[in-house]
DNA sequence: GTTAAAAATGAAAGCGCTTACATTAATCTA
DNA sequence: TAGATTAATGTAAGCGCTTTCATTTTTAAC
C-alpha cells in the first residue's frame, strides 16, 4: 500500500504538499496539485485513516451506543444515524449495552478509547449523575431517549408521558373504563413515563389505576404474551388492554387470537412505538409514533454541526408522539 | 489524558516496559509490573487504540459489511457478530451496502482504510470477481451469504436451494397443485437460488412452472402485499402461496385478511427465514428457519481463529435450512 | 568466584500522517 | 525596479504507541 511518502516522490513534492491536496486545506497551485493526483491515481494511494487520527487528533468516527443492535426500534434508528453521518464522510463504530450498567460503560470507555470524536449514546441503565460527567468530559455527547437535568441541552428525547397520555385516553374515549396496563420493565424510564401518562389518563376520566391490571412486561413480544395469559387468567374483568410498546401488544394480541378471544371486538389494543410489522397484522394496531428516526437523524445533525461544523440543523429536544389511529380499538359495549 | 509516557515517568521505567505490561507480552518482573499499574492506576491511563494500531499495524476491529442495518434479518446477525467479538475484546465497524453496487464497493474501501483486521461481508450486488479480488487482498474476509466459487473456504452460507425445495415439498405434499409464488429480487443470489428449489420441487411432482403466478417481489413487507394483489387480481386460481422470505408472506397475509380471504383455509402460505415476528400473527407462519444466527457465529469465529489465533472452532460452511411447520398451511381442497 | 546463559530493561527507530513555521517564488505597488 | 505583499512550497517536529536490538542485571552451573 503505497504511503503519502511514495505519493511525494513521485510527484517530486514534499510530504506537507501531498497532505494539502489529500485534505485540501492550504493553497496548492492547479499545476502541483494535478501532479499529485497524478501520482496519487497511478500509486492508488489511499490515505491511512489510522496515521491521519493519531497525527490530527481526529478520527472522523463517531461511537454509537445502542441497548441492542436488533430489534424494530434500534435498527431504524441507527439506520437513519449511519445514513447522515456517512453522508458527510464520517463514520460509525456501534457497541451494544444490552441493558447492563456494566456493558453499558465499557462500551462508552470503549468508544472513547477508540478516538471518537463524538458520541450519540442511548444509555439505559447508567445514571443520571455518570451521563452528567460523561458530558463533562472532552469528547462531545448527545443522549437519545434519555432526558437528564442538567444538560438538557445534549437530550434528544421523545415526550413519553404524553404518549402515554394519547393512547390511554384514546381507549377511554372510546368509553372504555376497565383497561389492563401491560408496562415496559419499569428499570427503564421510558416505560415509567409512558405508565406515568396512563395513569395520568385515567385520573383525567376520575378512574383509580388498579394494580390488579397491571403487568410489568419485558417490550418484547414474550412479555406481552405472558402478560395477557397472566391478566386473563387472574379473572378480572377489562375490555382495553394498552401496551407500552408495539412488540407486546402484538405478543397480547397472538395469545388472545389463541385462545378464540376476537380483537378488538372482545378486547380492544393500543401499542407504543408505531414498528412497521404489526400494521400487517390483523386487525392492524393502533398506537401511538415514536419519531425515532427524526431523533436519531436530529442527533447525527447535532453532531456534524457541534463536531465537524458542518450542518446547521436547528436542535430540536424532545419530539411528539401522535396517535395513530387503526382497527385495534372499539367502543366499549354497554 | 495520560500517555505512556507519564505512566513510564511515574513508574520509573521506559516506554518499553510499560507497554509489555500493558500488552502482556515479553518478561517483566513482578516488581516492576506492579510500580507500572499503580501508576496506571493513578493516573487513570489508557492506552490510546489509535496508536497502538498504528504502530501494531493492528487495530482490533473487524469491518462489518451488511446490507442493511435494520430490519428482522440483518438485526440479529450484526448482534451475533458483535458479541462473539466484543467478548474477545475486538470490535466491529459497521456499515451498510444498502443493496448498491456503489455503495458496497465503497463501504469495502472503508473498512479496509480504516485499518480492519477482517471484513466480515454480506455483498448482494458486486460480482463474484470483485470478491475474489477483494479475498487476494492482504486483509482476511469471511463472506456471509453467498457462496463463490473459488473461494468457497472463505464462504458461510444456506443451502438456499434446498429451503426452497423444503417450503415447496410442504405445500406440494398437502395436495396443492396451483401454487403462486412470491420471489424476492432476483439481482439477489438467495432469491434465485430459492426460486430454483421451488421450481425443483415442481418437477418433482411433475408440474411445470407458470409465469402466471409467479411475482417478483422486494423481500418486504409492501412487496408481498403488492404481489399478492396482483397475483389475485390476475384471476389465475391458486390454493397456496410460496413466498422467499417472511416478510413478503405477512405482507401477502395482511391482504388476504383485508380482502376477507381466509387463511389457510382459501389460501395457504409458506415462509422462508423463521423471523420473529409472524410467529405472533395468526395464523402463524409455517417457514422454513435460516440459522443467520448461527452463520454470524461461524464468521466471527473464523475471523477470531484465523485473525488472532483466539478460537478453535471448526469451520463450517453451508448451513442447512428446515422446515418450520406452525399453523398456514392446509390440505388442499378436492 | 568465574563464566555462561537467561531474564529484565532500555534506547531508539519507526508506523503514516498533520501542521506550525520557515523559506522561496510570484505578484503588486509606487 | 526595489521593496512589500501574498502565494506556494518545504522542513521538521510531533501524535502515542510497538518492537527490534543492545545493554544490564540476575540466576545458574561448576
Amino acid at each position: 500500500m503505497a504511503t503519502i511518502y511514495d505519493v511525494s516522490l513521485l510527484a517530486g513534492v514534499s510530504l506537507a504538499t501531498v497532505s494539502r491536496v489529500v485534505n485540501n486545506t492550504g493553497k496548492v497551485s492547479d499545476k502541483t496539485r494535478q501532479k499529485v493526483h497524478d501520482a496519487m491515481a497511478q500509486l492508488d494511494y489511499r490515505p491511512n485513516t489510522i496515521a491521519q487520527s493519531l497525527a490530527s487528533n481526529r478520527s472522523n468516527s463517531v461511537g454509537v451506543l445502542v441497548s441492542q443492535l436488533d430489534g424494530p426500534f434500534y435498527g431504524p434508528l441507527m439506520r437513519e444515524i449511519e445514513s447522515v453521518l456517512r453522508s458527510a464522510n464520517k463514520h460509525v463504530i456501534i457497541a451494544a449495552g444490552h441493558s447492563d450498567a456494566a456493558q453499558e460503560k465499557e462500551a462508552v470507555e470503549f468508544l472513547l478509547s477508540r478516538g471518537c470524536d463524538a458520541l450519540i449514546v442511548d444509555a439505559e441503565i447508567v445514571t443520571n449523575d455518570y451521563l452528567r460527567e460523561l458530558c463533562q468530559g472532552k469528547t462531545p455527547v448527545v443522549l437519545i431517549n434519555r432526558h437528564v437535568e442538567g444538560i438538557a441541552d445534549r437530550c434528544v428525547h421523545l415526550d413519553n408521558l404524553k404518549g402515554g397520555l394519547l393512547a390511554s385516553r384514546h381507549v377511554l374515549e372510546f368509553g372504555h373504563s376497565r383497561i389492563a396496563y401491560i408496562s415496559g420493565p419499569l428499570f427503564k424510564l421510558d416505560a415509567r413515563e409512558r405508565l406515568q401518562g396512563h395513569k395520568q389518563a385515567l385520573a383525567e376520566h376520575g378512574l383509580a389505576f388498579d394494580e390488579a391490571l397491571f403487568f410489568e412486561g419485558d417490550f418484547r413480544e414474550e412479555g406481552g404474551y405472558e402478560g395477557m395469559a397472566t391478566l386473563l387468567d387472574s379473572g378480572e374483568p377489562f375490555s382495553a388492554v394498552v401496551c407500552a410498546n408495539d412488540q407486546m401488544a402484538s405478543g397480547a394480541i397472538a395469545l388472545c387470537l389463541e385462545r378464540g378471544l376476537r380483537v378488538p371486538e372482545e378486547i380492544s389494543f393500543v401499542g407504543f412505538d408505531d414498528i412497521p410489522f404489526p400494521r400487517y397484522i390483523s386487525p392492524k394496531l393502533t398506537t401511538v409514533s415514536n419519531p425515532i428516526q427524526d431523533m436519531g437523524h436530529m442527533a447525527a445533525n447535532w453532531v456534524l454541526k457541534e463536531v465537524y461544523g458542518q450542518s446547521d440543523i436547528e436542535f430540536n429536544h424532545k419530539f411528539e408522539p401522535q396517535l395513530v389511529v387503526r382497527e385495534s380499538v372499539q367502543r366499549a359495549l354497554g
